[in-house]
DNA sequence: GTCCTGAAAGAAC
DNA sequence: TTCTGACAAATTCGG
DNA sequence: CCGAATTTGTCAGAAGTTCTTTCAGGAC
């Protein structure tokens, strides 16, 4: 199959939004792709080589592919990067260098889509000494004999941003029509696909054998299934109503999610979020789980940092046992508790259809009969009938470190990969008007990407150290911001651009553009951090650390109210910062629950 | 050759 | 993780 | 009661901090 034929139809699907007329363009490819190619051409529309949990990445991004570029078409990295400032997109560049250089070139070898999926898949695992050069030199081979379409997609697939507007649903709609003339039937292939978390596999499956395999499709122990995903809501009130005034509230703990299967062999295995199995970086928790009482399951939970006290630590700690070597020294250093909140499967028997409250139940009496309960715990839970209830819970959770709460729909089976009002996530800074806003003056920029192109897409701020009347960088933002919005403050910032940072700007990363500290923003983030990169509050809290803000966001307000000195200033992040640390003591907390 | 450092990529939130 | 924008589907409104 | 207008829901793609790993390239 002629890899033009893919590269035709995606640039016909940047053409439009509408998603309908995507579908159509990808029931039509799909109907021209041989059965024996379908999972490829899922995988490729995804954006991908392979499922997400075989953890086989293409090891190329920007920097890496911006010298492919520049090797395919004789053109100097440096001016590609320039390029790609301007337009925002890689493939774009390299689609522009392609055509200009065509003329010249001899002959251009046909591709096939199972040539460029075998050179990716190449690429993808090369590694080791001089695996670098290897993977430029590959691309540039491919982009050399490559239409400047087909260079543009090979770009942006390599790159990660395909840029269709068509992700996994679209492309099992797509799988529907074609193969089963109703688009009604995504609803089993959507099944299928959550229970295997592997979409070319879903494809191959109907192409091959029809409907009645997909249907057959089952949660098996070993197999990781996609996550359940909870919906977010900004008021207890609304969620409450919206449960039909009875619910579970849960604390939502601050730590990494795990899906823990044991099969019959009594074999243990950890996936993450993603599904990579990362079992050997929670060695520490496989023990209490392998004593579970049942010879197969599948059970969810969350792993936390704790301190020796037993008490929950922030994120920032745990992401010391995201590793692969000196494993024993982390597993001492960084304790963990796994929290377990649902299960799916425990003997052969599907518990993923039934309602909530029996899947607790279904937990509580496993975890009871677990031998070791070392390192592992059940999420505190609580039935919870009205808003205060909620709100009560709420305060609870945080002073014991947690983000907030999850509220559950008692009646609701598991909804594998789905995200719904089945589940609702409360965390304070939803609440209007709750969460201090900090306000930032704007000191650089980065040009957008994508849709982006043409206005700045992320914004480098700082708080003002009022003694030495400098302003020190806390974080970057890019999110918020309605298109008009950027629009407008990318233009009013124009006005105050400068050729090199301010003396006034006290900086460690970088910035694309410099301005002169003028425009204050309003944000909001959810925490304050301690930051490797950013000098706000350096060397206060701790050597070589400053302050940083978690998911920071723009509210909407440009403050032309407060001049630059009248931002937040480094002293007050401080306070913010100390306000935070508070934790309850494991008594005050029993009490407060019960 | 070996060791160190820094840039790039990827994945958790 | 957060956020906005564009459709599509569902629901309400007005003649 | 029907078609138009409005609301709601779903999907995709912009963007954040921080941590570890991998590899290139320079120093010795």
């Amino acid at each position: 199959m002629d890899f033009s034929i893919l590269a035709e139809a995606f640039d016909r699907m940047t053409k439009t939004s509408s998603r309908t007329e995507l579908t159509a363009i990808l029931v039509e490819v799909l109907k021209k792709t041989p059965k024996s190619l379908v999972s490829k051409v899922s995988y490729l529309t995804q954006g991908k080589l392979f499922p997400d949990f075989l953890g086989i990445e293409i090891g190329m991004a920007e920097k890496t592919v911006s010298k492919a570029i520049g090797k395919a078409y004789s053109f100097e990295a440096d001016r590609i990067q320039e390029l790609f400032r301007k337009t925002g997109d890689l493939g774009d560049v390299a689609a522009e260098l392609s055509s200009k250089k065509s003329q010249q070139r001899l002959s251009s070898g046909k591709l096939t889509v199972e040539s460029v999926y075998s050179t990716l898949e190449e690429i993808a695992k090369t590694s080791g000494s001089g695996s670098s050069v290897v993977r430029v030199n590959k691309l540039a081979m491919l982009l050399d004999s490559a239409s400047s379409l087909e260079a543009k997609f090979l770009v942006r697939f390599v790159t990660g941003k395909l840029r269709l507007g068509v992700a996994d649903f679209t492309v099992l709609d797509a799988l529907a029509v074609t193969f089963t003339d109703d688009k009604k039937n995504r609803d089993k292939l959507e099944n299928a696909y959550n229970l295997t978390s592997d979409l070319g596999y879903v494809a191959d499956l109907l192409a091959n054998k029809g409907l009645k395999a997909i249907g057959a499709v089952r949660v098996t122990a070993s197999k990781p299934v996609r996550p359940m995903l909870a919906e977010r809501m900004e008021t207890a009130e609304l969620i409450i109503s919206q449960m039909n005034h009875e619910a579970a509230a849960e604390y939502k703990l601050d730590g990494e999610r795990v899906q823990a299967h044991k099969v019959r062999s009594g074999e243990v295995t950890l996936f993450s979020r993603r599904l990579e199995q990362i079992t050997d970086q929670y060695r520490d928790v496989v023990e209490g789980l392998g004593s579970l009482p049942a010879k197969e399951f599948i059970v969810e939970g969350e792993v936390v940092a704790i301190d020796w006290e037993g008490k929950y630590l922030p994120f920032q700690e745990l992401m010391h046992r995201r590793r692969k070597y000196d494993l024993d020294a982390a597993m001492k250093n960084y304790p963990v508790v796994l929290n377990l909140f649902d299960v799916l499967l425990v003997d052969s028997h599907e518990v993923i259809e039934e309602p909530y409250e029996k899947r607790r139940a279904v937990l509580e009496k496993l975890f009871e009969g677990a031998k070791t309960k070392n390192n592992m715990m059940l999420v505190p839970a609580k039935k919870v009938k009205d808003a205060s209830e909620i709100d009560a819970l709420m305060e609870v959770s945080l002073a014991s470190g947690c983000e907030g709460l999850v509220v559950k729909n008692l009646e609701s089976s598991y909804k594998a990969g789905a995200r719904g009002y089945a589940w609702i996530k409360y965390k304070p800074e939803y609440r209007p008007g709750v969460r201090d806003t900090i306000d930032l003056v704007v000191v650089g920029a980065n040009h957008g990407m994508g849709r982006r192109a043409g206005v700045y897409g992320a914004f480098l701020l700082a708080a003002y150290d009022d003694e030495a009347d400098v302003f020190r960088t806390t974080t970057k933002v890019g999110t918020g911001f309605s298109d008009a919005d950027l629009e407008k403050i990318s233009r009013e910032l124009d006005a105050h651009k400068t050729k090199e940072k301010s003396p006034r700007v006290d900086a460690k990363v970088e910035a694309e553009v410099w301005f002169e500290p003028k425009v204050v923003m309003e944000i909001i983030a959810s925490e304050i951090t301690l930051s490797p990169i950013y000098t706000a509050g350096l060397d206060q809290i701790r050597q070589g650390a400053g302050f940083a803000l978690r998911f920071p966001k723009f509210t909407g307000k440009i403050r032309d109210d407060k001049a630059p000195e009248d931002s937040t200033t480094v002293k007050e992040l401080m306070e913010m910062y100390q306000k935070q640390v508070r934790q309850l003591k494991k008594e005050e907390l029993e009490t407060a629950e019960s």
